[in-house]
DNA sequence: TCCGACACTTGACATTTATCAAGCCGAAAG
DNA sequence: CTTTCGGCTTGATAAATGTCAAGTGTCGGA
């Protein structure tokens, strides 16, 4: 794979200790693609033959059952996804597709398997990155199950104010469709649940969003670190 | 520690693989203890100064927020629990409680943390446990996001009704008000799910489970290995 | 420029799920 | 044996959420 965007994956935390050898061996096996978007790179259900990394755009994880589609996450760059089924030789539980033009490192699973029993720097390296996305999805079940629609968006919002650098007025990253499926609703149900905040001082403009008072919204979402942030 | 559970505890395939010194240092440091039932042993939001190991008995694991409570996972002997939060020195996200009298080992987290950066062994077991357990959670979060409760208690019957060999009476091992719980539903409304899938052939004697029409009962739960399989 | 597609919104309505308040029942203690 | 407690059930009701249908508005292509 033609080597411009190799320093961006060796800075990860996943391979920023690995052996160059082992490295160098990973990048031979891989090779870069464009995707344009809305375009499926995987389906639930298949082998895992390669282990992704998106270099620029971003891709959502979703699933599917009866007929019904969810919207798991989204992956932006630069970082991998479906770590997990790679490692354990699994078949992938979620499908993933470009939400934008995007392009995608792709190694082979085995290759990385290989290293992975040959490396053991790779290894610890592979320990942190499952347990940070093993505890986020944990998280997540717990704003499942804990919370109400209303209250998830709320935390959303707040989370999404505080990465827009706190400031009254901020522009939502996801489509709105996309969002209510990441938050367990329908859109209609987002519309009202916008409404609803209005009570918080949210208003909404198309994707732009205004907390006229950040204090009150949280005294309704209450957030708790055990929840919402994303580093813990 | 007295010796005598250590067998049970290495044949674990997270440390079967693992050096005999860095077994006996791990060890070393760790002590059993037997707790009455109802217990908390873990509080979310801690520090994760041990790794636990169910021995004998059975632990909770749940989850809090604003007043709400809600169960997250059952933990079976012999197998450990919370290790995400000891291998990355995070806080616990979960909280533990005994449900019967039970027998725990608890290793030191900063013990679990040098084995694991000295032994490359220990680090690949973690990985694949992790893997798992991330895993896991992630059908868990399908569960809830893409069916209905009636749908999660029909699947949840289907596993129950397989794992005690497939005979047409079965007990359920699970308190029903914890059940709820897991399945993210009220008492109440398992009470009338049950009732709901009698139309499947499924009827209710205390904890005692029939399944009259296994096939029935399946095309209206619809299971897929992807969801419900705890092996994958 | 006009048109069509599509996301979003809104209202009416149906379904699902939770809450509240009894009442039932079995297990454990007195 | 009786009592008590707690889990379970049931019915009535309320709240949350989803579905359907009909808009509105925007954006890009013809």
């Amino acid at each position: 794979m033609s080597g411009s965007h190799i320093p961006n994956i060796r800075e990860l935390d996943l391979f920023i200790d690995i052996d160059d050898a082992n490295f160098e061996a990973l990048m031979r096996g891989s090779y870069v693609q464009n995707f344009p978007p809305q375009v499926e790179m995987i389906t639930e259900g298949d082998s895992s033959d390669f282990l992704h990394i998106v270099l620029s755009g971003s891709v959502e994880l979703f699933a599917t059952w009866n007929g019904r589609e969810t919207s798991m996450d989204t992956v932006l760059p630069v970082s991998t996804f479906i770590l997990a089924a790679t490692i354990n030789d699994a078949p992938y539980l979620m499908s993933a597709r470009t939400l934008e033009k995007s392009r995608i490192v792709m190694i082979p699973s085995q290759d990385v398997r290989s290293v992975f029993k040959a490396d053991a720097n790779f290894a610890r390296a592979i320990v942190t990155e499952l347990g940070i996305r093993y505890r986020s999805t944990v998280k997540s079940k717990k704003n499942l199950k804990l919370r109400t629609s209303l209250e998830r968006l709320a935390n959303c919002l707040l989370r999404e104010w505080e990465a827009a650098g706190g400031h009254m007025e901020f522009e939502l990253t996801t489509e709105k469709r996309r969002l209510a499926s990441l938050l367990g609703m329908t859109p209609e149900n987002l519309s009202r649940a916008f409404k609803s905040l209005q009570a918080y001082g949210v208003s909404v403009d198309g994707a732009k969003i205004t907390v006229a008072d950040p204090e009150d919204l949280r005294r309704f979402a209450k957030p708790s670190p055990l929840i919402d942030d994303r580093t813990l």
